[in-house]
DNA sequence: ATTTTTATCGGAAACGTTTCCGATAGTTGT
DNA sequence: ACAACTATCGGAAACGTTTCCGATAAAAAT
């Protein structure tokens, strides 16, 4: 069973293609029943017009590329989802990969991306470094991209982020006016701007309420880290009274080494999280997280990228900085 | 700033559009220097072969399309990991594409995916019925297809499936071995053969250690669905000794709900699982579940579709039914 | 009644490739 | 030395559309 092409139902009219065609996209120059007709015997012989080539010769797809390194943790899934509604809602469609932290993996996403004419991506970078040039020869082209969650400076585009720095300094404030003092931070993944941003957050808070400045541990997102980093401060014996974790993955990985251990959780050591996970609801005791508006962040790179698809050519990027919320949970209740 | 097309480095070499476009195909029919030089300067203008004509006159793309009801559970995600290991390694790129369990959104989904002129499709049903001819006309149409983890009998392709029967009579059977009796199955979505096969286990169990037969509730898939049947049984004080729910979700939603009501878990009530999430880990206590071998699913449908594709016509369907594993955690440990 | 406009359509080029067919020149065999 | 082959390349059709340009006939204007 062979493709039916635009050819056949031209044939079976008697009307040529450029008719036919015309019945699909023209407004006018085309007379209404013969539209009609042509439409309905199209249906009628199942054919849909080859999008391949008409991307090939309008050079537009109505497709948008996400790339994100992964999805396992609900965070990234969530904003796809609010990209997603904004997306389907103005006709385009929204094709999604995933560049599992890796930068070479990441290069090779966009490039199948931008070869199959995507109108637009939405991108958070894995690293903030190797692709740079290539993203900026991308936007030379005149390529729309919008960054989100991660994303540099260097790189010319819109960007929707997050105020790590405010929301850290809060979380920290928040231990802080619990009562809790000696409170260590265990920062993510190295070079990250949003790493930084959260220490800075961290740091701001002791500077703010005049205390000592708070003890940093390089640890990093996974649970795994977490875990490594409870056992050595066990091992050590430097057990703090509370901790600002930079995710929830590396927060619950601590608090399950610390809980098998015999701390109580939040009586001998409390903790704090970031970017709400969906487990820290659930979690033994549940922990306190500062929640990103993930469904926000996807709906506005999405609406950002409209415009800019919209305003080819004379587009300024813009970067927006979305509110979160601290979510209070029994990990770092009052201390009595 | 244009695309670089063929006839840009034809041009600049003087040679003809065939001799480059040898240079980037052919092994033979072409002198070894002339292919050398021509990629190199291809290379230097950052010419790269444009996909979309090249599919338009090879009707296929290498690209693999994927769509999932959803990512937020983990357990799409990496099945998704094990399809895209496999397929990477073979030179495919792989298009998500999610649902929202939404047949309409599945469908178009999946005509755009075909649209763009995928190699392949890797598809876990929403519907088991309203897309059932649609998909049918596919396969006559001879696209590859492989479902996963829902799938009809009437859709005569491969699929990779689970054996939740058994599954769920074993989870059922490590209850009553514990010594609990008077459990309660919790049901999946309705009318899914996943749902059926899951109580059709539940029963069996019974039946095999000749224990009349367990009460069944019609539940659901979310965490509202446990969460409002806890609250049901509460309030009609039907309090079962022990649960074996469909999937995760709804375990946690009850689990939660018992919990706030002074139920002590599993002192008073035992819970089990289904599909292993992420949470089962974390949730006090620990949750029992059933594991799918998620990894494996991914792998197996690529693998199983990459051989339909190689031997497009002549294909004979198959069903692959993998194994799972029953982690037992602290919801479900031995009555004392 | 003749000219001008309008509505409707067909022809053909174009998008960027691949691939079949044939041309040319050099190489081998007899 | 002549036929037959081989290696290497160019020309052109094809993939399935869109779109520009022009043609035709009917409608409107003069």
């Amino acid at each position: 069973m062979k493709h039916i092409t635009i050819k056949d139902v031209a044939k079976k009219l008697n009307v040529s293609i450029s008719t036919v065609s015309r019945a699909f996209n023209d407004k006018y120059d085309i007379k209404k029943e013969t539209r009609d007709l042509i439409l309905q015997t199209a249906q009628e012989l199942g054919y849909r017009p080859n999008p391949i080539a008409r991307k090939l010769i309008q050079q537009r797809s109505f497709n948008i590329g996400i790339v994100v390194p992964e999805f396992e943790n609900s965070f990234f899934p969530q904003i796809m989802l609010g990209a997603q509604e904004v997306l389907h809602n103005k006709g385009y469609q929204v094709l999604i990969m995933q560049s599992n932290y890796s930068w070479e993996i990441e290069r090779k996403n966009v490039e199948t991306l931008v070869d199959n004419m995507v109108d637009g991506l939405i991108i958070s970078l894995t690293s903030e470094k190797q692709n740079n040039e290539y993203y900026k020869e991308l936007l030379k082209q005149d390529i729309p991209i919008v960054f989100f969650n991660r994303a540099v400076d260097e790189i010319p585009a819109s960007k929707v982020l997050f105020d790590d720095f405010k929301w850290a300094l809060f979380a920290t404030e928040h231990l802080i006016m619990q009562g809790y003092r000696d409170i260590v931070h265990l920062t993510g993944t190295h070079n990250l701007t949003l790493t930084k941003n959260r220490l800075r957050g961290f740091e701001q808070a002791h500077r703010k309420h005049k205390l000592p400045p708070g003890k940093i541990i390089s640890c990093g997102f996974k649970m795994e880290d977490g875990e490594r980093i409870a056992q050595e401060l066990i091992d050590r014996n430097e057990i703090p009274r509370a901790i600002f974790a930079a995710n929830d993955s590396c927060a619950i990985g601590a608090m399950n080494v610390f809980k098998q251990h015999g701390y109580k959780i939040p009586n001998d050591i409390a903790i704090v999280g970031f970017t709400e996970s969906k487990l820290a609801k659930h979690t033994y005791p549940s922990l306190t997280s500062v929640e990103q508006p993930t469904r926000d962040i996807g709906q506005t790179s999405a609406n950002l990228l409209l415009e800019q698809i919209e305003n080819k050519g004379f587009f300024v990027p813009q970067t927006i900085i979305l509110n979160g919320r601290l979510n209070v949970r029994d990990s770092s209740i009052k201390i009595k």
